[in-house]
DNA sequence: AAAACAAGAACGATCGATCGTTTGACAAAA
DNA sequence: TTTTGTCAAACGATCGATCGTTCTTGTTTT
């Protein structure tokens, strides 16, 4: 109290306060699938502020603020606040989706190497892009379906790898997971989501300690 | 489209329709722990809407005209809109975190019936008030932090309870994780909670199925 | 000279919230 | 049995603020 009225800050602020949506500071896009300049810094604005505040919770004057530009400037690059959403949840998908199938690829071809890839990039997509991933997975909802089927189409095709998998693992009799594997599908990937919400450089547990902790846990859950 | 125009409805409706948040149809509030009369039919009109569009989503008008009433006639019952986010999220927490200690309360005192019971009430809580699940997991941070300390010391002391058992059935030899028991805990709870977006009437899999996998796949990843 | 970008001012629409008033149910007083 | 008083609930009207967006003008870049 006393180091308030020293700082100045007036004692409603404290109030006010609110909790965090999101543990980490870490607001950038990933450097390819997005675009340069300026659209990248108001696309970087936005993200921040949908991540923190919800769509409709952001206003165009908050995100031209973070910005460094006036409200009327961003319609020289976004027609329009949703369109800004839509850029940002095509590019999440595209980037997770990406670097999911790339890590699969690479991974030696047995069910549990490849199962270890899909979690292992899963986690660490959400550890390094917590706002993007808040955003793809939280705010679809905020668009018309005919804008995001870019992005649904990434997410069934993310998933049906991991099914996939899981299927691969259990016809050569290395996994029996002994429940309905979609489950376990959605279990894995429901864990990995929401590391985005508590994962920050604060926590005492680094990403390759999660990465490897949850992948052991999938191999647990479907090996049976 | 032929059937769109047979039933007259305009084709601007198609492009504008936006996937669901939640899959469910059922909005109930849980039958204590919740007011009844008009403040009750206020509350799950505010729950539909802020768990479908956001808090900053559903505006007052439109929470009026779900529980028939009109927008200054919602005054006489909560003094803000605020006021009814921060109810419906004290509520939810109460809720949850009665339902999980008396499942685990009553289970046998074994490490295992323990964990058992914890993610069975857990997931049955997010399959029962999907809506209310969604909401006191991601509006919690629309509201400033003065007004959701029953809320977070009830979530820290639900939290603790899973890591104890953890803990007994690791100190019994019975659990085995091998890793941070937090992640352990943090992999088990966010399965649950997402059921909430995808659990419905319509999904082929019944609470009972989705309880009895999830409770085998939290061992699964405790045991070792 | 042309094109791209930024800003000032302002638009209609909608936001959360407040005002004084009316309604209907019920009880006390006549 | 009628009249009057009380009270909570719901109302129509409206407030200032803020919303997303547009138009026009000026500036910078190529």
């Amino acid at each position: 109290m006393i180091l308030n009225d020293i700082q100045g800050r007036p004692e409603e602020e404290d109030k006010n306060l609110q909790i965090r949506r999101l543990a980490a500071e870490a607001i950038d896009l990933p450097e390819q699938n997005a675009p340069k300049g300026s659209k990248r810094m108001i696309l970087n604005a936005a993200l921040q502020l949908f991540a923190e505040r919800n769509f409709a919770g952001g206003s165009i004057r908050d995100i031209a603020e973070i910005a460094g530009l006036k409200p009327a400037s961003l319609y020289a690059h976004y027609r329009s606040k949703e369109e800004m959403l839509a850029n940002l949840i095509e590019i999440g998908h595209i980037e997770h989706n990406e670097s999911v199938e790339k890590s699969v690829a690479q991974a030696e071809n047995t069910p549990r190497a490849r199962l270890n890839a899909w979690v292992d990039a899963h986690v660490r997509f959400h550890a390094k892009y917590p706002m993007l991933a808040t955003v793809i997975n939280h705010e679809l909802h905020a668009l018309p379906t005919d804008r995001i089927q870019v992005a649904t189409n990434l997410r069934e095709k993310t998933v049906k790898l991991l099914l996939d998998i899981i299927d691969q693992g259990t016809e050569l009799g290395e996994f029996n997971c002994g429940h309905d594997p979609w489950l376990a599908a959605a279990s894995i990937g429901a864990t990995g989501m929401r590391v985005a919400n508590w994962y920050s450089q604060d926590n005492p547990r680094t990403v390759d300690q999660i990465a490897e902790a949850y992948s052991d846990f999938a191999y647990r859950i479907v090996k049976g």
